[in-house]
RNA sequence: GGAGACUUAGCUCAGUUGGGAGAGCACCUGCCUUACAAGCAGGGGGUCACAGGUUCGAGCCCUGUAGUCUCCACCA
């Protein structure tokens, strides 16, 4: 017997190792059609926060849903190395023993890094089983792992064999504190006040001065030249002339290029090639020098004089303090402009000329776009407008800086001949690796992660796995890694496996805080998803992750919702309770034969809900469908139909009480299923209440519809429903205690004793069939209502009750005939709707003309 | 500059092809009715941001306005 308190805790404990010991999570029938999801992979950097919880509950429900429907299904788990996230961790923690990454050494380095990894790993794939996560661990991968390893160099190989990896300098984003270029897309944008700052130049043996504008004067150590637009009448003269470099006294010549646009700032710019990419641009067409003027770590270098070896900001200050001693400055205007910040250590990234590798984007992305035009090779994404999102980043993109200078990640699988310096790109190392030394970089995290959909599977290999399931079924993943992740999945997959990586693209939003504001460190505002399991047990999280949100947007998290949801399946379960302290096993794996129209009521609803729930979960409505269930378990089955059941197994009729039963048990079996891929650590302690330990209900199947329904039946319900809520209302209106018992006509509606007992139980009604008494009526859908007046109200409320209830029939009947005598209505509304008004109509015209019969009566 | 989202009850939000507005919480009234008082029964409360348009009919479709937010791109 279930206790008689749900308790989360006790429900969920051990359940999930009894689950894998029995291997209900692993793939591999043949005989099933294949269902596949691959994990979005975790970074190894810590612990699992909120927004995972809500990922992987979806990805859950999913997998469990369409296991329950009968699909073989293979959830892959996995984790990525994230290159500079985790090497800063590492870092982190050697800093904390006082050393750094450059004491150790690299080798030395990487051990440590694995050592973390290692530790991480346990942690979340401890958080998995938390959450209930029904993944295949043999199938488990790691981007940094053996097999990952070398398909990633082979992609790079293949890639750079066919032109669309190249090597070149370029001025990329540099983040001085990771020592690393960055990608466009780590490089975050932020709004931050500063100074446009204006600087006085001479021209060489002249008394002829220009100013200049700039925001970063500390990059003039960098400068080459000075620019102007020669179609700009007003500075088009300087052009030829030398200018002298405030900043050392260098000798810069004055150009002109088009670039420069007529009208801004003083239309004179000063050209930093080697720290502005603009810049670089102009000094490429112009052939000029591209001297750079800062050290990897953010500091000024050699060519900086007396300021070598400064930070950069402090450089400017201090800069800045050496023109306005030698007459230079000449104004600072207060600015907002937009900088960029890494994304991963939050400091200012600095435009920096270097060697770097490169993807060239252009055909890959053509590829995508090509295939998204035909529904056949196309990802579908839900909801749909994140495809849009999708195409124009593609049709913008721009060439992919996939070097690190790190030490944690894929390293580059090129060698350079140590005398010719020759280019040696393949996945195994040269024979005479002794002629050669590696490339010192590693890939872009993202290099790796951008396979993941098939390397997982096996790929390059053409494996079993692969073959049966690949491409997968559906990616689950926020809208803020779209272009991270999700377009290059696909390019890469289009080309290297000629497909989607996914047939479907589930996008979430992000979870915010109950103020609706993102989760940070800085804020202190992260909810741990492990706190609130402790507190309201797993199903509870992932019954509020599942069914408050709607697919695309944002939500916040809400202490009200999360106790709403426990309180549901505390519902669940002592509804469970009142099924099972009723039935003993006699009662149990039984179809019922129905033939009380009570329980071809509730089959019948149950019908609906399965409907309905089966539909939207087919279109990733996870919070529509988990709605309709549990409406359909608290409303209907519990308020309705459990009460019901009171008068069946308190009365006499012992075919009635066994049919009930019967009914009682499949409907629970077919809740707990509907809700098994919601909740399902309670829904499998219910399920082995009912079947015992030897069954569970992670390998069940999907509750089918019962195809014998007596419709008519099932409507006499909806009247007896009607009849008990009119008393309901009527004793509430009047004061009449609910012990209270009430004589009542029916008018309209066949009765049974069983019917009759079921009124008596639920509202104290007394079924008469006349009385020589005065009575007041209640006109429902199926006919009306009678009770005895004096029994509740005196005439003259009631009559004041029937002329207010007359008025609002008129309404109602002056709008119905308006509609139903609108000749444009009537011929183009559809049959449907129209019939449905003239039902309306007849039923406002009864309703009206037995208020107005009692009137009359009353007077 | 480009793109997108949001505006519905006191609060937080649902509302899936257009056919008389819903939930949770809060509030009011009455109930310890043997599954559940973290519950039960009943109730009050909304010009669906604003203005136009399409339609027999608009919270939903179109246009514009206002406010809030997000992403992308950015000129020294």
């Amino acid at each position: 017997m279930l206790d008689n308190r749900y308790d989360a805790k006790k429900v969920e404990e051990g359940k999930y190792q009894e689950w894998l010991d029995h291997h209900y999570f692993e793939c591999g029938d043949m005989s099933k059609k294949p269902y596949c999801i691959v994990i979005p992979p975790p970074n190894v950097t810590g612990k699992l926060h909120l927004g995972h919880a809500m990922d992987n509950t979806i990805q859950d429900l999913l997998s469990r849903y369409k296991r329950l429907r009968g699909y073989d299904v293979l959830w892959v788990p996995g984790m990525d190395h994230a290159g500079i996230a985790t090497q800063a961790k590492v870092d982190e923690r050697l800093k904390q023993q006082g050393i750094s990454r450059y004491d150790l050494g690299r080798e030395k380095f990487l051990e440590k890094a694995w050592e973390w990894k290692h530790e991480y790993s346990d942690f979340i794939r401890s958080q998995w089983a938390k959450l209930g996560n029904s993944t295949d661990y043999r199938k488990e991968r790691f981007t940094l792992d053996e097999g990952l390893s070398r398909a990633v160099a082979k992609v790079f190989v293949t890639y750079y064999k066919e032109g669309l990896i190249y090597r070149g300098k370029r001025v990329i984003n540099w983040d001085p504190e990771a020592k690393t270029a960055l990608s466009n897309i780590e490089v975050i944008h932020k709004d931050v006040e500063a100074y446009m700052y204006y600087i006085k130049y001479h021209i060489k043996d002249s008394d002829e001065t220009f100013e200049v504008a700039t925001t970063r004067p500390e990059t003039m150590f960098g400068d080459v030249c000075i620019v102007v637009n020669p179609n700009d009448e007003k500075v088009n003269h300087l052009i030829g002339k030398t200018a002298i470099n405030p900043a050392n006294g260098n000798e810069l010549p004055i150009i002109g290029d088009e670039y420069i646009e007529i009208g801004f700032g003083t239309g004179i710019m000063k050209c930093t090639p080697a720290h502005d990419p603009n810049d670089y641009q102009i000094a490429l067409r112009h052939n000029l020098e591209m001297p750079i003027c800062m050290n990897e770590d953010g500091t000024m270098n050699e060519l900086c004089n007396e300021f070598n070896g400064m930070d950069r900001f402090e450089c400017r200050e201090k800069l800045l303090e050496k023109y306005k001693a030698d007459g230079a400055f000449v104004k600072a205007d207060k600015i907002v402009h937009s900088v960029g910040h890494s994304e991963r250590t939050g400091v200012m990234v600095e435009p920096y000329l270097s060697n770097q590798w490169f993807v060239k984007m252009k055909p890959l992305a053509e590829a995508v776009l090509e295939a998204q035009k035909s529904e056949d090779t196309k990802i579908n994404f839900y909801p749909k407008r994140f495809e849009k999102t999708f195409n124009q980043w593609l049709e913008n993109i721009e060439d992919w800086c996939i070097s690190r200078q790190l030490w944690w990640g894929h390293r580059i699988p090129v060698w350079y001949h140590n005398e010719t310096g020759e280019i040696y790109c393949e996945v195994d190392p040269p024979a005479d690796i002794e002629n050669y030394h590696q490339d010192e970089d590693v890939l872009d995290t993202w290099f790796s992660s951008a396979l993941w959909p098939f390397t997982t599977l096996g790929w390059p290999d053409d494996t079993d796995d692969y073959k049966r399931y690949f491409p997968t079924s559906c990616m689950v993943t926020g809208y803020d890694i779209i272009f991270f992740w999700v377009a290059r999945m696909a390019f890469s997959a289009r080309h290297f496996c000629n497909d989607v990586p996914f047939k479907d693209c589930l996008i979430h939003g992000l979870i915010r805080d109950e103020k609706g504001r993102k989760m940070s460190k800085s804020l202190g505002n992260g909810i741990d998803p492990i706190d609130l399991i402790d507190k309201y047990g797993s199903d509870a999280l992932r019954l509020f992750l599942s069914t408050n949100s709607t697919p695309g947007l944002d939500m916040n998290y809400s202490t009200e919702k999360m106790e709403a949801g426990w309180n549901f399946i505390n519902k669940l379960w002592n509804a469970s309770r009142y099924v099972l302290m009723n039935c003993d096993e006699s009662y149990k794996y039984q179809k019922p034969q129905i033939s009380n129209s009570i329980d071809h009521w509730i089959v019948n609803r149950l019908n609906d809900t399965i409907s309905s729930v089966t539909a939207n979960l087919d279109k990733y409505e996870l919070a529509i469908a988990g709605n309709e269930i549990m409406s359909f378990v608290w409303d209907d089955f519990c308020s309705m139909y459990i009460e019901f059941t009171k008068a069946a197994l308190n009365g006499d009729d012992i075919e009635i009480k066994h049919q009930t039963l019967n009914t009682l048990i499949y409907v629970l079996e077919a809740i707990l299923k509907l809700l098994h891929p919601f909740i399902p650590f309670v829904t499998e302690e219910i399920y082995q209440e009912i079947h015992g330990k030897e069954k569970s209900i992670c390998i069940e199947s999907w509750p089918e519809i019962y195809d014998d329904i007596d419709t008519k039946k099932a409507k006499d319900i909806d009247g007896i429903i009607e009849i008990i809520k009119t008393a309901r209302e009527i004793r509430n209106e009047n004061d009449i205690k609910p012990s209270k018992e009430l004589n009542v006509i029916i008018n309209g509606l066949e009765m049974n004793d069983y019917l009759e007992s079921v009124l008596m139980r639920m509202t104290k009604l007394n079924v008469i069939s006349n009385t020589d008494e005065e009575t007041i009526v209640r006109p429902l859908t199926f006919g009306s209502v009678e009770f005895i007046m004096n029994e509740i109200v005196d005439k003259k409320a009631e009559l004041e009750k029937i002329n207010k209830e007359l008025k609002r029939l008129e309404a109602e009947i002056a709008r119905s005939e308006g509609m139903l005598s609108n000749e444009k209505f009537l011929s183009k509304a559809p049959h449907q709707k129209v019939d449905e008004e003239k039902e309306k109509l007849v039923n406002y015209q009864n309703s009206y003309n037995t208020l107005l019969e009692k009137k009359k009566e009353f007077e």
